[in-house]
DNA sequence: CCAGGTCGGTGACATAGTCACAGACATTTC
DNA sequence: GAAATGTCTGTGACTATGTCACCGACCTGG
């Protein structure tokens, strides 16, 4: 319960709510933290709480019985876990699970005062329900992906996207698989034939782009 | 802008809505007819209106680019749009599209309207956010299934589906194909070695299940 | 150094998707 | 009722993806 306020600036979101509704959300929420990997939410393990991000990200990922995973999407700081508490709120069965992925601190908004935000404040309103079909639009995304992409194309956008500022990627083949819910031995014959044309070198536990440009191209026109 | 409130009763989590809301609700909302086939809202039709089905279904889908088609969910007569909608409100680019299988009537409740109950009325939150999670825990399994499932027991999953009462299904292999996000083909092969192993009878757009215990078990035991 | 764990490569096979096409059936048109 | 047209289904050949069973390379901590 202690006094600390300057979380609130991490949520543009929140930046207009009234003097009233800050002071509700501050005083009945908790600053949590949150081990790398532990698991925050899952199959048997509702959440009681409404989690807004202050730092690190939090994997919601789906595991197969036989061991299969695929990666549905990421919340990072800033960021609110609407869709899951939501989807744990009031429902049953939970088919996902969602995993610290490093160190993670996050903001507790007990239910009752969540219902009491949404009830009372427009912003809080509208900040949830944007996060909320940001995520759905995600899902939705991820179903055409895994229905209807072709593999290679995938895993050619996944390289770019985990290599932003450098080209060295630090990741396993296994890692590169759970993200796209493949198995690791197709990853594994994808990035040899992205090798052999010269787009990357593989190494293991770490990939470098050499090609980027190609890479980008073989995304583009498939 | 009748004065037909009858609707009511199809939603139960709508009984116990105060007067006032009730009023405010059957007041500001109209009651609109579908056309068999017309599309309710897809890329670049964006929905104004929060709807509650009272007769009809409807279908969410995606179309991929090369003409595949995949079905997420129907919406049935006593369920809301909710998903759809709260994903159009506040947000931007849309990847599916509703169709209105049959003829369809629903109440449109204005966006003004809708944001003011879930202001106002805990039992329209309730309402609201129970058939966002069931919506979003079915796609969690449509994930599920596409990602990691196979082919020949989604299939006869579907196949048990669709014959509850009778055992005569009237679908093309093309509808069929469009269900599970896979190719006419496919269905066709897998048709195929059910009729081969008794359980299905298949014909020019209708399938006869005749081993219904069979097909369960191949679903349950794989 | 070596023991055990993790990571990556590969051949053989099974399942799923694509492409091209042909035949069967249904409906319309004359 | 015969022909034309469109829809529905079956199939062969091929590619892509997933599974299984391995093995060898590498890494880390005794």
């Amino acid at each position: 319960m202690a006094g600390e306020t300057d979380w609130l600036k991490m949520f543009p979101g929140l930046t207009r709510l009234s003097e009233e509704m800050r002071d509700r959300l501050t005083r009945s929420s908790m600053v949590v933290s949150l081990a790398e990997g532990s698991r925050i939410y899952g199959p048997g393990q509702a959440p009681e709480a409404f989690l807004l991000l202050l730092e690190g990200t939090v994997r919601v990922q789906q595991v197969s019985e036989n061991g299969r995973e695929i990666v549905l999407y990421r919340v990072h700081a800033g960021e609110s876990c609407a869709l899951t508490t939501a989807c744990l709120m009031s429902y049953e069965d939970y088919l996902a699970e969602a995993i610290a992925e490093t160190l993670v601190r996050a903001v507790a908004v007990p239910r009752p005062t969540f219902d009491e935000l949404i009830a009372r404040s427009a912003e809080f309103r509208q900040l949830v329900f944007t996060a909320f079909s940001q995520r759905v639009t995600n899902l939705f995304r991820v179903i055409e992906d895994v229905a209807f992409g072709r593999m290679d194309l995938r895993l050619a956008d996944k390289l770019i996207e985990l290599s932003p500022g450098s080209d060295q990627i630090s990741v396993t083949q296994q890692q590169l698989a759970s993200e796209l819910g493949t198995a690791r031995e197709v990853v594994s014959r994808l990035l040899s034939e992205f090798q052999r044309r010269g787009f990357i070198q593989s190494g293991r536990g770490s990939i470098t782009i050499q090609r980027r440009g190609e890479l980008e191209a073989l995304v583009r026109m498939g």
